[in-house]
DNA sequence: CTGTTAGCGCTTTCAT
DNA sequence: ATGAAAGCGCTAACAG
């Protein structure tokens, strides 16, 4: 007696013929004002005042419009994490300025890892997709593909179906690399997590394409190409991967790395969150940064100003708001996101 | 030529020709797997497949079954804002948790400060709504309520029509208020906004009543019962407003507060984050702390344990679970959220 | 400017 | 275990 109270919904056909109108005149009253006189627009309306109408039923315009006006944002496993990284959030941000400018709606779609990620998927009422990079699963791009609606992928290699918008995470990793690794004898790296196991561990020689993640992936191989390029063979690179984006993960994993080869003098970190672990280690080791240690970060967010740390600058912002924009139907104006190498002072000339 | 290409849909009915079934065999087979013999079933998945059918429209079934399974969650004005407030994102991973675990979708409603927030309320596909409190502008309630549809508030005195999650700002307020002006002859209070003006400045004597924001105005309510309580007039209590939740923004606002009366010895401030600016102002004039000055936050988040911030511990994430559960039918457990006064190492004895 | 007709894609009865 | 009929609430498409 409590929660089936519905008390039988008020239709536009009741405000309709309360108002001594069709439902049609009702129904323009709401959807296209402009062709209904000021009169009956007004007599529609203080009908549906009087009853207690609030416009139309959303489900029922989405289905006979064919299109809900909404997008479906895909976001990294349990959400936790999600709204955990800063870089996410602030994607997040973008699309969601997008969509506030034109009236869509946002629908956050998070990925667990189960199987009932194929279902709420397919059960999303949303026009288009967009997939943040650690989101997308072979079972979610499936799922989606399935949809046959519009996706947007953020980031990683061109996938059937999807458009992807994003830096090239190779090339940025390369050219940073290569600052980072300047004068080294023993550079490493300190990454992301190459799949949905989040485990971290120190491993030499990490083969790229085990990364299921692209942008992990795509960004060891940059790496590799910055090592190799300095004549230093990708096997001696010890590579250690971080379970979470967070600088306490790094700290940790950053002094188990030293502590497995003091001889390491340049950590690329693919993230300043990790970047900034790394730092902390350097000053409770009293190893001197860049002279003994040098150390790159990724995003330039605040903390990599404040710390001075050489980066990647790419706006997540920017990006989320280009990915809404092109999932919206927006041709492509670029094709890729920007980026600049920052070098501040945690590099070697 | 490019996006008006829908491929006509395929159906349920396209499917249940294929198979060689009825409709309703077709439909049981995604909705009551159980009323449909094994065989049958594999049959009409078969054909699903094979003509790239992808399960049930989503607007469809909402219209028919009269729920959309989405929670719509109402987020305080440019999302930019509620995403850069980390006690907001806490708020929403709870939320989203919830919505994950029921199979439920979810909405995020950003409210601008227009008139598009009306519509796009009204708009959304969703069943309950949660609500932010800095979002609670009287518009945007009245369009939730115009929907009829159930709706939650974090935080803030009963409205009617809304059920109301959170803890008892004002006692929460006046048990730190007291703990902060302990042997204080000079308290001040480091405050959120009073509305949506977001502008920051100081002022005496501060009429909790002129605070827009819930929030606001209860928590002022109880610092200054913690005042009185200790024989300060409330007219005496200088209270500076931050225009944003940021340390950054605090540093300012306070080392504003601290020049315009030097004999400030406790600053009760809104959040840990609004703290910490304090903490950098008094470190970097080398007032000591607790001694010159005691400093109180809000929240528990991990700043204040880094910073031995004697705080009010409540879990914004629980908040948001408890909410969403609410919203989604549970019947209320509690009267509202739990909190604990926390004391650590920035107040006084 | 207003009205008529038709039906979006699905699922809830109520049969069989 | 399967099916036939009816209609959720709305708006496109076409009259008038």
């Amino acid at each position: 007696m409590s929660s089936g109270v519905r008390p039988k919904r008020v239709t536009l056909s009741d405000v309709a013929e309360l108002a001594g109108v069709s439902v049609m005149t009702a129904s323009y009253t709401y959807g296209r004002p402009e062709r209904v006189s000021p009169a009956m627009r007004e007599r529609v309306l203080e009908a549906a005042r009087s009853i207690g109408y609030a416009g139309p039923d959303p489900s029922a315009r989405s289905l006979r419009r064919g299109s809900t006006l909404t997008l479906g944002v895909v976001l990294g496993e349990q959400l936790t994490y999600a709204f955990d990284d800063p870089q996410a959030v602030q994607f997040l941000a973008g699309i969601a300025e997008v969509c506030a400018e034109r009236g869509f709606g946002l629908t956050i779609l998070p990925v667990t890892g189960t199987d009932d990620d194929r279902e709420r998927i397919t059960a999303a009422a949303v026009d288009s997709f967009v997939v943040w990079t650690t989101a997308a699963t072979p079972t979610v791009l499936a799922a989606i593909r399935a949809t046959k609606r519009r996706a947007v992928i953020h980031s990683g290699p061109p996938i059937e179906g999807f458009t992807v918008v994003g830096i090239d995470d190779r090339a940025a990793a390369k050219a940073i690399g290569t600052v980072a690794f300047t004068s080294s004898r023993r550079p490493a790296v300190l990454s992301f997590p190459l799949d949905h196991n989040r485990s971290s561990f120190i491993a030499s020689g990490v083969d790229p394409a085990d990364a299921a993640f692209p942008v992990t992936r795509d960004r060891l191989e940059g790496y590799r190409d910055a090592a190799r390029e300095i004549g230093i063979p990708w096997e001696q690179v010890r590579v250690g991967v971080c379970s979470v984006n967070s600088a306490t993960e790094a700290e940790s994993v950053a002094a188990e790395l030293l502590a497995s080869d003091p001889a390491i003098d340049a950590i690329a970190a693919m993230s300043d969150q990790l970047a900034l672990g790394i730092l902390r280690v350097a000053a409770n080791h009293e190893r001197a940064v860049p002279a003994d240690l040098a150390v790159t970060g990724w995003d330039d967010s605040p903390i990599a100003a404040e710390s001075k740390l050489t980066t990647i600058s790419q706006s997540l912002r920017d990006q989320g708001a280009l990915c809404a924009a092109t999932a919206l139907g927006d041709e492509r104006e670029s094709d890729g996101g920007e980026w600049q190498l920052v070098v501040r002072e945690t590099t070697r000339a």
